[in-house]
DNA sequence: AACCCGTCCAACCGCTCTTTA
DNA sequence: CTAAAGAGCGGTTGGACGGGT
């Protein structure tokens, strides 16, 4: 049996709301609480409108403290940070900014800080084209094997011990304060589970005092990259990342090209900064990007993408500092 | 002025998850 | 335990808008 339907479409108001309309939804959200049924609310309110429309306008345009506008460079920040830890989970992302809505950070992320990233790696590859230090290697990438992906990702290290890392010389990841005493993968695995000790999810912001308060220095990157530990069956089409130790690839990409006052200054000059063995080697900038493009229509049966489908929880991130 | 094209974003769709009876 | 209903989520769409020709 199929799923009733939540209104008769035929007789509902769809498109844009009008002042009145708005008008009418706040005023009577203001006075009496959506009552925990948006289903019913509409006729409670007087509007022909579907109650999930009534849910996404409040929720996306006329609940109090909504911000509108530009976002900051720390919002960025944030928000590429948790995309490459936790995927598109808007959600959760919109709960470590304030004011923000998972709507808007998701039409951001898709209009503009995605650019915003191929810019960077853009740059970065133009960068060291000049030098021999280039970690995008020109050549065509070997064309995976269809049994055993040799695969980009956007990379993730969450469950990753930090001390065993190829990247070991490094600063790692520190969780947030919020989340102080907890590993890094048991911080973000709280994002996930909306633990609200951690996660800070809903009326609980302190998006300023973890994420992004936390870092201090403006200097937090994420990172890409992939290893032979991350395969793809093509029997039942699943992903395994498990063996994460096994870190054979990771590239950095810094945004804003930050300065770092640590002692990776020098290794992070360009914005790109890479382990003990040489990240991508098999992938060129094209392959990068194209990879990126591919987030929106990742798919649950290709894993050569930086999206694992319903394994999003699966990829894994290293910040540095 | 008219058209084209790209960008932006509000809103919708359809799915999964959660709750409830 | 099960199924229905509601809530929530992420992906996609379509219209408004602005810049370029």
């Amino acid at each position: 049996m199929g799923r009733a339907p939540c209104c008769d479409k035929a007789n509902v108001k769809r498109g844009p709301w009008s002042p009145e309309e708005d008008e009418k939804l706040k005023n009577y959200i203001d006075k009496y609480g959506t009552g925990g049924n948006w289903i019913a609310l509409p006729s409670k309110v007087g509007l022909k409108r579907c109650g999930k429309s009534c849910r996404l306008r409040w929720l996306n345009y006329l609940r109090p403290n909504i911000k509108h506008g530009e976002f900051s460079e720390a919002e960025d920040r944030v928000i590429c940070n948790l995309f490459a830890t936790i995927g598109s989970r808007w959600s959760i992302i919109a709960s470590q900014l304030p004011g923000r809505t998972d709507n808007d950070i998701k039409n951001y992320w898709n209009t503009k800080l995605k650019k915003k990233m191929i810019m960077a790696i853009n740059n970065n590859n133009n960068n060291s084209n000049q030098s021999s230090s280039s970690i995008f290697h020109q050549r065509k990438p070997t064309p995976p094997s269809s049994h055993h992906h040799e695969q980009v990702t956007l990379l993730s290290m969450l469950q990753h011990n930090p001390t065993s890392s190829s990247f070991s010389h490094n600063h790692h990841f520190n969780a947030p304060a919020a989340a102080a005493g907890s590993s890094y993968s048991s911080y973000t695995s709280s994002l996930l589970s909306g633990n609200s000790s951690t996660s800070n999810s809903n009326s609980n912001f302190q998006g300023q005092e973890s994420l992004m308060g936390h870092n201090n220095n403006n200097n937090s990157m994420f990172m890409f990259g992939g290893g032979e530990a991350t395969s793809c069956s093509s029997s039942d089409a699943s992903c395994n990342n498990n063996n994460i130790n096994n870190n054979h690839g990771t590239f950095v990409v810094d945004l804003y090209n930050n300065n770092n006052n640590g002692a990776e200054t020098t290794e992070k000059q360009g914005g790109i900064l890479w382990g003990e063995e040489n990240p991508l080697e098999d992938y060129g900038i094209e392959d990068i990007k194209e990879l990126i493009g591919t987030t929106t229509t990742s798919s649950t049966t290709n894993c050569n993408n930086f999206l694992f489908g319903e394994k999003k929880t699966e990829e894994r991130v290293m910040y540095y500092y």
